[in-house]
DNA sequence: TGACAGGTATATAAAAAATATATAGTCTTC
DNA sequence: GAAGACTATATATTTTTTATATACCTGTCA
């Protein structure tokens, strides 16, 4: 349940409401952690019930718009989440990446398919990396551990990039090798 | 559902019972695939009901041993496997790093704090990256595609280390500016 | 103008997966 | 011969994910 932590965390940097959570950590938290709606409302409540957080409803201006949720974070929150920090992290991290489980068994399959489908990942982590980047500099002259994971994000997705291509050239030689042995 | 395709794929390459699936996973794909038994024994028997693996029950021998059930890809398994390995991946990773999560809020705590958890995390990725260097070895000669996997695997350890060690230099600098802005 | 796509916002049922725990036998080593 | 680690299967409980529903707003394109 450190999805809890998760939460009561972003909170201590400032008020939220569970739509701007999603997108915050979707956004800038993509390469460690993953979340959905059906989690964050649910965990809200919970938190609200347990007195960590403290909830305000905003009701929508004259105008009309949507109603909101802010929460914000108690100081009873706050105690649990510095209590949280010291605690060693134990377990080991949790990945299902559906394309790399693919990858292992492209050997059952077509080669070129494969190329296909590593094509379709290298467009899609190309686009992310900009956005990293991007992401990065608003990030550079915030405190040392927000700086490091920003850094982290795109140092991670251009390994992963570089890769991609080096695995779709070994694909390709592969390809090759297999054409004139046959002939 | 695509643990019933990374057990699929695993049966192609061999015939496993379920704790040796779990072992396997772990040991050659942990950096992309988390899985646990809660999943597997379920995912086998359902995967049975629908043909797609064949089930033998094995007795144990004269002197003891455990009961095993050794599960064996059918015909329609292979075909429902290269099926899928033609679809597009679709859906994006999902992580869940319990370190850096933690990472990102160690800016409310204690820098020294934070420095003895980001060494617990060295450690273990040290002694996991000299099990993957060892395991690089034995995909060496098998397919393209498994061989790339594990130097991914090796890569990424490599990378996240040295982050790492940038981490605790980053962490260090930072306390003494504070120690320094506060004398 | 009005229709449609896309974005904001909350919510929940149903399906899938993770965690924890139980059982039982083997093998090693002290 | 006892303790601890490993092999092996199984399942109940809890947590998380997926899918879907509602509602209102804004921009655009025909």
């Amino acid at each position: 349940m450190s999805i809890k932590y998760a939460i009561l965390g972003l909170l201590q940097y400032s008020d939220m409401h569970g739509y701007r959570i999603k997108a915050h950590i979707e956004k800038n938290f993509g390469h460690m952690w993953s979340i959905n709606f059906g989690q964050i409302y649910p965990s809200l409540k919970q938190l609200q019930e347990e007195g960590l957080v403290n909830m305000l409803e905003i009701a929508p201006s004259e105008n009309g718009g949507p109603r909101k949720k802010l929460y914000s974070i108690t100081p009873k929150g706050v105690k649990e989440l510095s209590k949280w920090l010291t605690e060693p992290t134990g377990k080991s991290i949790l990945i299902r990446d559906p394309f790399l489980l693919k990858f292992a068994f492209f050997g059952f399959g077509e080669d070129a398919n494969a190329l296909t489908i590593i094509d379709e990942q290298i467009e899609f982590f190309e686009s992310q990396l900009k956005r990293r980047q991007t992401n990065r500099k608003k990030w550079e002259r915030q405190g040392v551990y927000v700086r490091l994971l920003a850094e982290l994000g795109v140092t991670q997705n251009q390994m992963y990039l570089e890769w991609l291509h080096h695995a779709k050239k070994e694909v390709e030689k592969n390809m090759k090798r297999a054409r004139r042995e046959k002939a």
